[in-house]
DNA sequence: ACCTGAACACCGTTCAAGT
DNA sequence: ACCTGAACACCGTTCAAGT
């Protein structure tokens, strides 16, 4: 009856499901994520999705797993343009950060949720390497330059993470008077700036 | 037949279940986290946790209330006894932010989860003042005394926080090499102090 | 007041069977 | 290869009824 009797997904169901599964987790919240739900969307059986993703968990580690990668690129991506002078790096790269923790805070939550389970997501850890390098990599260079102060390259960039992420984590999760939301990440930055320089 | 056929938890299922509830969600995680589970664990039918938790989430709720709660009180103990010196009672925050952080994974997943309904929440919200209020007052005193840089209270103790609460979040997730496990908290506190100082 | 039992509409997962 | 249908053992939530 219907033309697309035969595979509506083009044979590309992992990836619908992924698709899929990412609207209904920023629409929705993850409670409201489920596989039989997300195969009556994509007019498959409730019993298809298990040909591509083991595990609901498996789902869940797939798509964070692309959080990881899609922020790597929109981190890389703020650099460009930027003038080699590391508080404009910096402003560029928390910026960037926040946003894309602001339009996506349910992927994200799942992104560092303690869930993942220690097997099957080397693929994941090396997600989550390559954006943490591009941070190394930021603060390094600057070192290099002689605008951040010396040591190893663990002891400067660390707490450039932690400071990052803990801004966005807590904007997002709305502990943040709202007031300063906007306001905040310019304090946030000039702290950063002090913490490294020389 | 059984001595404890009426009420084995003293007319204080409420209480049976959030302690039990925290005990699962330590051991097998928030998605092993049922509340058909928690009565059976408990002698109780499973309609019974309904006149206590008018949902699921009110149960979680109600959880990460109590630990928002149980961190103030300990991130207040951690004050006992230091010398009125920023960096000593930085240095005992962050432990004491870090260490509850540790020990109560899951439960600080869920603390900052996105989740918790707009509403019925005034009281987690109240519980979440209380103890970022720990953190502006130890910020403001030490202002005072001069030991701390001169501006609004929002713009030198909102990056604290951050820093804080994204150390304890990265390390608690594993996103840290694991070798400055330990290290990393000196790290970060020096870090802190040099942002601060006046 | 507090709890039970049954009922309803969902889940995730597995597995024979179809094409 | 990829998907279906039925089956199994679970869920959360609601509601009459019991004590």
């Amino acid at each position: 009856m219907h033309p697309r009797t035969r595979s509506y997904h083009h044979g590309d169901l992992r990836a619908a499901l992924l698709t899929r599964a990412e609207e209904t987790l920023r629409e929705k919240g993850p409670a409201a994520l489920s596989l039989r739900e997300l195969a009556r969307d994509l007019g498959v059986s409730h019993a298809a999705p298990s040909r591509h993703f083991k595990d609901k968990q498996a789902l869940l580690d797939a798509l964070a797993q692309s959080g990881f990668e899609r922020m790597a690129a929109v981190l890389g991506a703020s650099q460009d343009g930027v003038p080699e002078k590391i508080s404009e790096q910096v402003e560029a790269v928390v910026r960037a950060y926040v946003g894309f923790a602001r339009d996506n805070a349910a992927l994200l939550d799942l992104m560092y949720s303690v869930k993942h389970d220690p097997e099957a997501s080397d693929a994941l850890l090396e997600a989550t390497q390559r954006w943490s390098d591009l941070v190394l990599r930021l603060v390094a260079d600057a070192q290099a330059r002689g605008e951040v102060r010396e040591g190893p390259l663990e002891h400067t960039a660390l707490p450039v993470f932690a400071t990052l992420h803990g801004y966005a984590d807590l904007a997002v999760s709305g502990m943040l008077p709202p007031e300063m939301d906007e306001h905040g990440l310019d304090v946030v930055i000039a702290f950063i700036l002090r913490g490294i320089r020389p």
